[in-house]
DNA sequence: TTTAATTTGATAGTAATACTATCATTTAAT
DNA sequence: ATTAAATGATAGTATTACTATCAAATTAAA
């Protein structure tokens, strides 16, 4: 993780580690706004100061959890795609990864990615909109997920190699993965998919739209 | 507008004008989470009070100003469709409408819609992701955006008649307008339009890739 | 045109937020 | 055993997000 994002690094330590699985826990409880550093040093008995060692605001420790998720979903779809060869089952397992619902990954013990999934369906964009964006942008704090989009792009251009828009269509998967899935949720009649429980729904909708943009038929 | 936005209508009195005015400068300026009443109240010369019995909060002035926008949006949309009969050109038509900068409507004294379209860009999505959707949903605070949806999504259908998604393309459209030009301002990257001005590059993406979906060619 | 009602201004006050600072104590590294 | 680093405990400040009260000004009704 990006040295900017903290003071101390968090994974290093217990108390760290602490910090991040009940940011986690506590974001999804109460929301962005209503979280603090003195209700997260509550939940797990230090104190305020004790939490600003680590970060130096909320709007950096927001950043940093979804940073992490961006990398782990980076990570989980180069996994998923090792031995894949052709472009076209790359790209499709890509979008559905990032669209359908996560569950628990065990071999992360301080991170729940379920939770992680919701808040950054519900919360995520905020680390963007923020006014210190291009300072932000300059420390290189978006990297995880602006490798991601090119991670995408490169699919999309292996898929179809004179397509040329492959960043603009790469953040839109990226972005209309997560936010459908919380109109569904949230606002279904934006969505075509009502109380539908199905969770393929969304990956479906822009699975078509991404290959008739490229126009690759499958 | 709808009632549940307010205390008390701002568009009725000389007051409420101001506070609408000057909260679209001063959001523009310094950002939504930096904004607070007691400073639109200085920038006025009225008291933090005095805002307080418009508005609840600053998230309600936020829902309501976007909410302004969107309505004038779909109102731009209809003007510009009146004499057009093909839909092609009628959802063409719309997706540039959203995509392109705006400039002030002089016939709207009190609101500047050039400085709305940024705010609505860079703020716009925090008016949804709160952790009161769904009681403002239930209050219908949402219903222009997704009256708009529906308005774009009846395009769509009129275009292609067999398109299933029509309600989440729609969303894609309204939402990748936006923030697609939000990325090409900030993260560049995140896009290939890069440094150029071109004012068009975000809508003739979202065209081609809106029609490619429905399958229509033009 | 006086009376009454409504709106605004002025001021005060409170609980919570977003920090910063200090110092003693515990824990870990040498 | 000594030193350094991390944590806990406590305090304090400026700002935020409100609510309340009352007088003055404006507007509407009788």
């Amino acid at each position: 993780m990006n040295e900017n994002l903290f003071l101390r690094n968090p994974e290093e330590t217990d108390l760290g580690k602490k910090i991040i699985q009940h940011a986690i826990i506590l974001i999804h409880d109460i929301g962005f706004e209503a979280f603090t550093f003195k209700k997260l040093a509550h939940e797990i008995g230090t104190t305020e100061a004790g939490v600003y060692r680590y970060f130096e605001n909320k709007q950096l420790l927001l950043t940093f959890i979804v940073d992490w998720y961006w990398s782990w979903q980076e990570y989980r779809i180069a996994l998923h795609n090792i031995n894949i060869t052709s472009p076209i089952t790359q790209l499709k397992k890509a979008i559905h990864i990032l669209s359908e619902t996560v569950v628990d990954d065990v071999s992360t013990p301080y991170i729940n990615e379920n939770l992680l999934y919701d808040i950054v369906m519900s919360e995520g964009a905020k680390a963007f909109l923020t006014r210190h964006v291009k300072e932000y942008n300059k420390a290189k704090l978006f990297k995880p997920y602006k490798d991601l989009c090119s991670r995408i792009a490169e699919m999309i251009l292996a898929c179809s190699p004179k397509y040329k828009n492959a960043h603009s269509l790469a953040t839109t998967i990226l972005e209309m993965s997560h936010s459908l899935n919380y109109y569904k949720k949230n606002l279904p009649s934006l969505t075509d998919f009502g109380a539908l429980k199905d969770d393929t729904l969304v990956a479906n909708f822009i699975e078509h739209m991404v290959f008739a943009t490229i126009n690759v038929h499958q």
